[in-house]
RNA sequence: AGCGGGGUAGGCCAGCCUGGUAGGCCGCGGGGCUCAUAACCCCGAGGUCCCCGGUUCAAAUCCGGGCCCCGCUACCA
């Protein structure tokens, strides 16, 4: 048994999750959590969500209210969303929670004090009739390039060129469009030249992380780590506890990924205790990231950079699970476009555990995957119902039926039964060491080898013909089939934890599920609980009618002035 | 531009690290079974493994060059 601090990326609440964002972080997060769990480890599943920074402070303003009360009613929406989607978070907190801030400026005092700040003076955008300094996606212009009217100040979405605000001609605010004029300003910066070595150290003999998060970070540690400021001119954000930083706040990538210490604090506030440092203090500790790839640099150069800075002897992380995107239909997933499908509209569609299923089971490991309804609807149908659901239904009801409704005795096994008994164990142990390795897709797909092969083993043994001549024969079938369905069980519940529940209650199981357990040969004379089909499928007419109900859904809320009253719950 | 990932049957993907008759799922054609949710199982058709060159007895796999797709590039969070 090992203890772990499993950390998914926190989400920031300007909006709604979509499917890309959950399988990217908190629902592949979960999936881990409570493989770990299932495994008897202590677990500590924390996130919470990210409510500061410019673009919701910008979102609020257009709005007319409060930043702090916009952040708050979208995070209690986002909290909730989870709970419907079984993420089994142990705290989700936000980075608005006075823990948080009060860690976070001790934090920085202490990185202050090791000397890793300096300061520096910058000439950036302030937009005077919004009163706002403007990040570079708040400042619009025409692109000393191509030309194009209305390039944004990082990039050119025309020609593609990256680019420096200043590049811009007759640039505008994004916000309301008036010129913005440059002001001379004084940031802290963080001075991440001087912890490159460590970092590098860090990422090069770090055996944990993923071959992309490792080749990206590589590739930014040759290049040479430049120094980052800490703090921005926002009002909405943590205020910066340097001397002489009066007004500026710290830059949310610099406090939301501290918030994966301060949400530990946090949790065991109310249990009382300085159980926090058995976590964060304990080089044994095993700490574990999932984010989507875009999240690589942060978790993976600048929260160690900054926990070697805070000379606190904090344990670094162990690896950092990092997947590639998530299409929907071909394309990325955008709000402003309406393409895609956002994780309160899913829950209208279908259930949960469902979404689960899809959603792991074409997880984007090695590449950008897409997800498509075509697919969905094959995954939830074909795979997720007939191959997996049917195969417990066969084994159960027939179990019910012919052998009185409780696990038959070993019987005398063939030979072809131990071969069916070693074939599922090696496939639930190749799952077991996908789960290990955080190849939740392969986990998924092991998992569900283990329901085709026992479809396979029962038309091959056709026990309902030996229960007429030869029973001990038949028994022996059904003992090993329902053994097969523990292990599908325990491989099936990180994944469709409600499911699995069933599935275990239909069989009879009366003590919590365990992994280990799974390998152990079943109790003959356990009785049945109701048997019942595990999933159902869903009809391509029936998703078209929810989908048009969740078009109609879209219309009335849009006209919603508040992003809140948006959400569909 | 730099960096990363990818290009394998009609679709989706595994195999590539550790060369050796090209695999799985869906779809399609045929058959079987009746325990099961019109489910499940078997057989079959279908491939220039992006292109060119090299190494090798042997290349999807290793090396070099090229083409195409996607993403990232640190002020989007």
């Amino acid at each position: 048994m090992a203890k772990y601090i499993v950390g998914s990326a926190w989400p920031y609440v300007q909006t709604v999750p979509h499917l890309g964002n959950m399988i990217g972080s908190v629902l592949s997060a979960d999936v881990y959590a409570r493989y770990l769990r299932l495994r008897g480890h202590e677990v500590i599943f924390v996130s919470g969500s990210d409510m500061h920074g410019t673009p919701l402070e910008v979102e609020a303003m257009k709005l007319g209210v409060d930043p702090a009360t916009y952040a708050a009613k979208m995070h209690e929406i986002v909290a909730e969303l989870f709970r419907r989607w079984n993420i089994s978070f142990d705290i989700y907190t936000h980075t608005h929670s006075e823990t948080h801030i009060k860690f976070v400026q001790e934090f920085f005092m202490k990185v202050y004090n090791n000397g890793y700040i300096f300061t520096r003076e910058d000439e950036v955008p302030y937009c005077p009739r919004d009163n706002i300094y403007l990040p570079d996606r708040f400042i619009e212009g025409k692109c000393p390039y191509c030309g194009y009217q209305r390039a944004r100040g990082d990039q050119c979405e025309s020609c593609g060129m990256l680019l420096d605000p200043k590049q811009l001609v007759d640039t505008r605010c994004a916000i309301c469009g008036s010129r913005p004029e440059w002001r001379v300003t004084k940031h802290w910066y963080l001075d991440l030249k001087r912890l490159e070595d460590g970092v590098r150290a860090y990422v090069e003999r770090n055996p944990y992380l993923q071959p992309n998060a490792r080749e990206m970070s590589l590739a930014m540690l040759k290049e040479g780590l430049k120094p980052r400021a800490v703090t921005r001119d926002n009002k909405w954000g943590i205020p910066a506890p340097f001397p002489g930083a009066g007004g500026k706040t710290i830059y949310v990538w610099f406090e939301a990924v501290l918030g994966y210490i301060s949400a530990v604090i946090e949790y065991f506030k109310s249990r009382g205790q300085e159980g926090w440092r058995r976590f964060w203090k304990d080089p044994e500790t095993r700490i574990i990231f999932f984010v989507g790839k875009d999240n690589v640099p942060f978790h993976v150069i600048i929260l160690p950079a900054l926990l070697m800075a805070s000379g606190e002897g904090y344990t670094l992380p162990a690896t950092t699970a990092s997947t590639e995107y998530l299409l929907y239909e071909g394309d990325k997933f955008s709000k402003s476009r309406r393409w895609g499908v956002w994780i309160d509209e899913a829950l209208q569609i279908m259930p949960a555990d469902y979404w689960r299923f899809i959603l792991v089971y074409i997880r984007p490991e090695n590449r950008d995957a897409n997800f498509t309804w075509s697919t969905a609807l094959e995954i939830v149908n074909k795979v997720m119902n007939d191959d997996v659901g049917n195969y417990v239904n066969r084994v159960l009801s027939f179990i019910k039926s012919k052998m009185g409704g409780t696990v038959p005795p070993p019987g005398k096994p063939s030979e072809e039964d131990g071969k069916f008994i070693n074939k599922v164990t090696e496939l639930f142990r190749k799952a077991e060491r996908h789960y290990d390795a955080i190849e939740l897709k392969e986990a998924l797909h092991a998992v569900v080898e283990i329901a085709r092969e026992g479809n396979r083993y029962l038309n091959a043994r056709a026990p309902w013909e030996l229960v007429r001549g030869d029973r001990e024969a038949a028994c022996a079938v059904m003992y090993n089939a329902y053994w097969s369905l523990k292990m599908l069980a325990a491989g099936l519940a990180p994944v469709v934890p409600e499911s699995a529940q069933r599935l275990w209650r239909m069989m009879g199981g009366t003590a919590g599920l365990s992994w280990e357990d799974a390998y152990r040969p079943p109790e003959p004379g356990t009785p049945l609980g109701e048997v019942r089909p595990l999933f159902r499928k869903v009809s391509e007419a029936e998703i078209r009618a929810l989908l048009q109900r969740l078009e109609e859904l879209r219309g009335q809320r849009a006209a919603k002035s508040h992003p809140w009253e948006q959400v569909i719950l």
